[in-house]
DNA sequence: CTATTATATTCAAATATATTAATATAATAA
DNA sequence: TTATTATATTAATATATTTGAATATAATAG
């Protein structure tokens, strides 16, 4: 049997982190360094580098030292699209909830 | 600021499980009820009800009664479309692991 | 060498999640 | 009603993750 669930599950729990999604997001526009990432993300050193530490070990981002530097990117761009993705479906979800409101309200003839 | 991190890793942490990953890709074939779930993925009623109660909880799936039988499916496909680009990112993966192993092959010259 | 700056790691406490077995509910059949 | 089948929920325990503070390392400046 394949162990293509339990990978992905590993995956999705590597994602399945508010800062980590804020650093992959903060990460679209190219490399970037850790000092930068905790001023733009108002979040401190110990916390941003902890998370990145975590993404490091699983192979979704990858640290270029330079000097006392270090700029963190993303090593396989893929995972944009798949935030791009889930964005997609938070977004049908909002329309979901929006047709539930705009039902009741004309159910409950409150407009106009 | 955007609440989206936030909800962005809600979301991935519902699919982070091997089993709830399996009950989606069984569900790709169209609505399908418990039992044939349980039998499909061997794995006891329990834990697959279980499961499939997360799910539901965070919106992913949803069941309809008829009988004594609860047949489930997914409530947005765009989720599928998430799982194959999950896919697509690990073999791009399994591609970077070959050729590091053709690397240290032909660096160590063990080869032919 | 010592001090400073940037980054990473460790530790303990709090919280969350997984696992397994047991039990509850609800529909139907006898 | 009682028994049976399908599904769901609960509870106890084990395991994993998060958080924040403290500390470690590594590069550079003086």
């Amino acid at each position: 049997m394949s162990e293509l669930p339990q990978f992905k599950a590993e995956f999705f729990k590597a994602l399945a982190h508010p800062l980590r999604i804020r650093i992959i997001d903060e990460l679209r526009g190219g490399e970037i360094g850790v000092n930068d990432l905790c001023v733009r993300l108002r979040v401190e050193q110990s916390s941003v580098s902890q998370q990145l530490g975590l993404l490091r070990s699983r192979n979704i981002v990858v640290g270029r030292k330079e000097g006392q530097n270090v700029y963190y990117s993303i090593r396989d761009k893929t995972i944009f699209r798949l935030l791009d993705v889930a964005k997609e479906i938070f977004n049908n979800h909002l329309v979901g909830v929006q047709d539930m409101l705009s039902e009741l309200e004309s159910s409950s003839d409150v407009r106009r």
